[in-house]
RNA sequence: GGGCGUAUAGCUCAGUUGGCUAGAGCGCAGCUCUGAUAAAGCUGAGGUCCUUGGUUCGAAUCCAAGUACGCCCA
């Protein structure tokens, strides 16, 4: 709405007029306004004095506005962006008004500096509000006395000045209200113009407020009032529908109104007391990578006094009394001893509650000054002056100062920071300050928010919500607004995270802010305790967390399951052959490499492991952790040395597997504990000894022993690692599975720890890429691979451009060995064509080797491999035993078989097949458990299957030996 | 406007005191294994380590400026 100030005098009407003898009325402000209610409170119009106004005449009245203002179109883009409120129609420029009133005349042109000053009637300049010294609740409270200018507001109303007053919105001239608005009351401060607040506690006009007292502002029929009342008076110039944002309340979506109230602080002009204590030593602030020391500091050191009360009813009571006869006479009650002592009535209402309201409003005192009765005010504290006492109500600094001291400073806090340096982190500082002089940890962990695994916040009304106990315990149900345009798996699979249960995925209707809401929804199983505190302990503390069932799905598979499947291995051939952890130790030095090796990585995990608790890097433990047991334990310890678990016969060798994997389970509980307590606990009780302590939590962290170590042979390990992987590219390249038994693979050597992986490992190297045998290459007779090199068309394609063919010729002229050399070392080369020199980056060339047929090569760095894939009729007739081993194995499953179980087995084949299983009798009984061979099929009662190998016929017939 | 951060593969992120041709998971493509089996594994493609300048024998890493984003303050 647009609303018309008259100036008190005919400001500017005529420059150099005797202001009592112009003519009053004559001329006017015109502001605008969205919040008709705030107008009742109006104090000052602001005018920004850097921009030019106009003095528009219409009718017989002068109105001034910005000239910018005049014929702005307002809110243009959003109307083209369709940002728009529905049934709101384009909004008019000013302009527009004013020729449809009856038309204008630019009579002139003012610059705002000079209006400051003048002063103007008030729209509600009759109500008793604005005629009260010093403004509106009085002043009769001495705290407040010199604080607010000493004049009626009527009386001061005039132009102030204001930078931010802008000419796009609005008319360039700004109500000022300065008890309905931040800006409009710290604009009042500097200017001398009293407040007015007109509303109470629910929001309801004041008695002062002559009609409008007991109105809410919230009710349209006030706003119609005001309207009403502004049109009658003469002073509305035009109403609009205007499209805006208004502030609702987060949590039940109300508008909000801006009341001023009277707050109680807390003087802070100790504060470097406070930053003296974080600029303590032996204060850290973690993550580091954050920084928060400084933020502390930068926010110790800008911070104003801290407002402690709150306008609510539940929470702690603030214990300050004021005296009824004057609000300068006031006390702060130090405990309830102090209290009980000191009211004279009400502390039998307290009895049997704790000091909280409603009871406690109940006491009164007499004030010490002037013997008037003292109440409590109706405030309730800061939830941090409850959180920041901690370090002190919880170890008891009132009852047992000793047992306080002992606990006091902590070791160790941690908290959410996003906002923490001014709440939480603050409220401690400054109370440990002041009571201890120093601050209440030793060591603060900040760390980020938890976020949907999306990486956006979660809201219950979003539907991405996860609560705690779901995530632990009971299962979760997850959501997503419906698209019904879309299929509802196609949604679910878009919109909600997988791993929902299976008959769970609906489409549904619920209820959100009390609306019917059609949405996509599935329910999720618990993850569990131990899993989430992993997922947030492998996290970086200093950024935010994206958790959900996916996350929650991959730590499973790629750590936990693994860990238990392990442990489960153990425990089954444990079980079977009757280990006993008691038995004396196979001495490490007589074990194998193998052992030795992962007994030696595991202290290397220990002492990762003992440095990142230290250092509270726990994120670096869990990765460590992780590594160890994927890599290292699960997919090459135990990969490798299955089969000295599984063979039949005891002995030292058999002893020192169950003992070296025996001892890295024990150790992996212990280190595991703090992160997964339960699954840790588990593991371990059935792991442990008589002997041993009860709970894993008793037990003592593992210490890192130094004579278990073995630095090179960890070194060459991971030689015969890289090798493997090498050597399974070569094999895939070759298109033969690894079923398939080759002759074997040639290895020049990159480095010494190469050379020594194949000469110590080659039994391990064998078996994992089933070869017959791994050699080294002599160097000396010259490099083991040939290669050539050719145009990466991909990428030097669109470079080269015509001159393809001439580079292409001259490659073809080029020594091969010395380019591949050069693009190999990641050099860029010169091409020398008949066009001229031009230089190409290795990416532009393709460097492979050239090898027999029947073979296939590798290089990478400065290790290069041969396989002779060529598949001789004695290693073809292994495969084909290889492959009757699957079937059979697959057979005994099928069967139902227990793992230890021997059979009776039968195999019909002709041909290559029968000659195959002839040659390797022993070999597939040893491998399948078989005790007896039958020559004619078992008939009734055995299991019996046909399937085909390489195209042949295998009729396959097994039961339990008994 | 000020403080503190962050920027690495399509996505989510590791990367130690500066050190070989920068890694993982997911996703994608192609496979394998079947005595951990309601599992597991491999190979491949995919990178301007935000930009520019500097220090250095050597920079994703240290310094400076800039750009974008985040949190906080005014």
């Amino acid at each position: 709405m647009f609303v018309k100030f008259p100036l008190r005098t005919a400001c500017g009407l005529a420059p150099g007029a005797d202001p009592a003898s112009a003519k009053p009325q004559a001329a006017n402000l015109l502001i605008w306004t969205t919040t008709p209610w705030t107008l009742t409170s109006n104090v000052g119009a602001a005018v920004n004095p850097q921009l030019n106004y106009l003095k528009v005449k219409h009718k017989d009245e002068v109105y001034y506005l910005a000239k910018g203002a005049f014929t702005v179109q307002r809110l243009e883009e959003q109307f083209k962006r369709k940002e728009w409120v529905e049934g709101v129609p384009k909004l008019k420029t000013l302009e527009q008004f004013f020729k449809e009133k009856g038309g204008y005349e630019v009579v002139g042109e003012v610059k705002g500096a000079d209006m400051v000053g003048w002063s103007y009637d008030g729209p509600f300049d009759e109500l008793p509000a604005q005629n009260m010294e010093s403004g509106y609740p009085a002043a009769d409270d001495k705290s407040k006395a010199g604080k607010s200018a000493q004049v009626k507001p009527r009386d001061a109303h005039r132009v102030i000045a204001w930078d931010a007053v802008g000419e796009t919105e609005g008319t360039g001239i700004v109500h000022i209200a300065p008890g309905c608005g931040k800006e409009d009351f710290e604009l009042g401060r500097q200017g001398g113009l009293p407040p007015v607040g007109p509303l109470d506690d629910d929001g309801v006009f004041e008695p002062a407020f002559g009609a409008l007292a007991g109105k809410s502002a919230l009710d349209d029929a006030t706003t119609d009032w005001i309207l009403q009342n502004l049109q009658e008076k003469g002073v509305l110039f035009a109403v609009e529908k205007y499209p805006h944002s208004y502030p609702h309340c987060w949590r039940c979506k109300t508008e909000l109104l801006f009341r001023l109230v009277d707050e109680w602080y807390i003087n802070m002009s100790w504060r470097d007391e406070i930053m003296r204590t974080v600029e303590a030593t032996d204060v850290t602030f973690l993550p580091e990578s954050i920084n928060g020391k400084a933020r502390e500091l930068d926010w110790l050191r800008n911070m104003g006094d801290w407002m402690i009360s709150k306008k609510r009813f539940w929470g702690l009571a603030l214990p300050i009394w004021v005296c009824a006869k004057d609000s300068g006479h006031f006390d702060v009650i130090g405990g309830r001893e102090e209290l009980q002592k000191r009211a004279v009535a009400g502390w039998d209402k307290v009895a049997g509650h704790s000091p909280h309201r409603p009871w406690i409003d109940e006491i009164v005192l007499q004030c010490p000054k002037c013997g008037g009765n003292m109440r409590r005010i109706p405030d309730v504290g800061n939830p941090w002056l409850d959180a920041g006492i901690v370090p002190f109500s919880t170890i008891k600094y009132n009852s047992d100062r000793a047992y306080w001291q002992k606990w006091f400073p902590a070791d160790f806090i941690t908290e959410s920071f996003p906002g923490q340096f001014r709440n939480w982190f603050y409220a401690i500082l400054a109370m440990s300050a002041m009571l201890a002089e120093r601050a209440p940890f030793k060591v603060l962990l900040g760390h980020g928010q938890v976020r949907d695994q999306k990486g956006e916040e979660m809201h219950k009304s979003k539907g991405n919500a996860i609560p705690f106990e779901g995530a632990v315990n009971d299962g979760f149900k997850l959501f997503h607004e419906r698209e019904p345009k879309l299929k509802l798996d196609a949604q679910a699979h878009r919109d909600l995270p997988e791993g929902w249960l299976p008959g769970s995925l609906k489409e549904e209707t619920i209820l959100l802010d009390n609306k019917p809401k059609l949405v996509v929804s599935a329910s999720y199983p618990p993850m569990g305790a131990d899993e989430i505190r992993w997922l947030y302990c492998r996290h970086n503390p200093a950024l935010n967390i994206n958790f959900g069932p996916e996350p929650a799905e991959e730590l499973r598979s790629k750590f936990l399951l693994k860990l238990w499947n392990t442990y489960a291995f153990f425990c089954n051939y444990a079980r079977l052959d009757g280990f006993d952890p008691a038995t004396p130790q196979v001495p490490v030095a007589k074990r194998p490499d193998i052992d030795r090796w992962i007994l030696s990585d595991l202290q290397f995990l220990i002492q990762k492991a003992r440095k990142s608790f230290e250092d509270y890097n726990v994120m670096a433990f869990c990765l460590a952790t992780e590594e160890f047991v994927d890599a290292k334990l699960s997919n090459w310890y135990v990969r490798i040395n299955r089969r000295r678990f599984w063979k039949s016969e005891q002995g030292e060798d058999k002893l020192a597997a169950y003992q070296t994997l025996y001892t890295v389970l024990v150790a992996l509980t212990k280190l595991c504990a703090p992160v997964i307590p339960f699954l840790a606990e588990t593991m371990f009780r059935n792991l442990r000894t008589e002997q041993d302590l009860e709970s894993v939590h008793l037990t003592k962290f593992p210490v890192f022993e130094d004579t278990l170590v073995d630095g090179p042979l960890s070194t060459v390990m991971d030689s015969v690692l890289q090798i493997v992987s090498l050597g399974r590219a070569v094999r895939n390249s070759s298109k033969i599975r690894v079923r398939q038994p080759l002759a074997e693979l040639k290895v020049q050597p990159g480095s010494d720890a190469d050379r020594q992986a194949v000469e110590q490992f080659a039994d391990q190297i064998c078996e994992e890429l089933n070869i017959k045998k791994v050699t080294l290459h002599d160097s000396t007779q010259g490099p083991l691979l040939k290669f050539e090199v050719k145009l990466n068309m991909k990428n030097a394609g669109s470079k080269l451009g015509s001159r393809t063919k001439a580079v292409q010729t001259a490659l073809a002229s080029m020594v091969a060995t010395a380019l591949a050399e050069k693009v190999q070392a990641g050099q860029a080369v010169e091409i020398v064509t008949t066009d001229g020199p031009l230089m190409l980056e290795p990416a532009d060339l393709i460097v492979s080797p050239v090898v027999d047929q029947g073979f296939a090569g590798l290089a990478d760095r400065g290790t290069q491999l041969l396989l002779d894939a060529r598949i001789t009729p004695e290693l073809a007739l292994e495969g084909l035993a290889r492959e009757v081993v699957r079937h059979v194995q697959n057979c005994r499953k099928e069967a139902g078989l227990q793992m230890e179980d021997r059979i009776v087995l039968y195999l019909g084949a002709e041909g290559k097949l029968a000659e195959a299983i002839q040659a390797y009798r022993d070999y597939i009984a040893a491998e399948t458990l078989g005790a007896e061979w039958s020559d004619k099929p078992l008939g009734q009662g055995a299991y019996r299957a046909e399937v085909k190998i390489e195209g042949q016929p295998l009729v396959i017939e097994l039961k339990r030996f008994e």
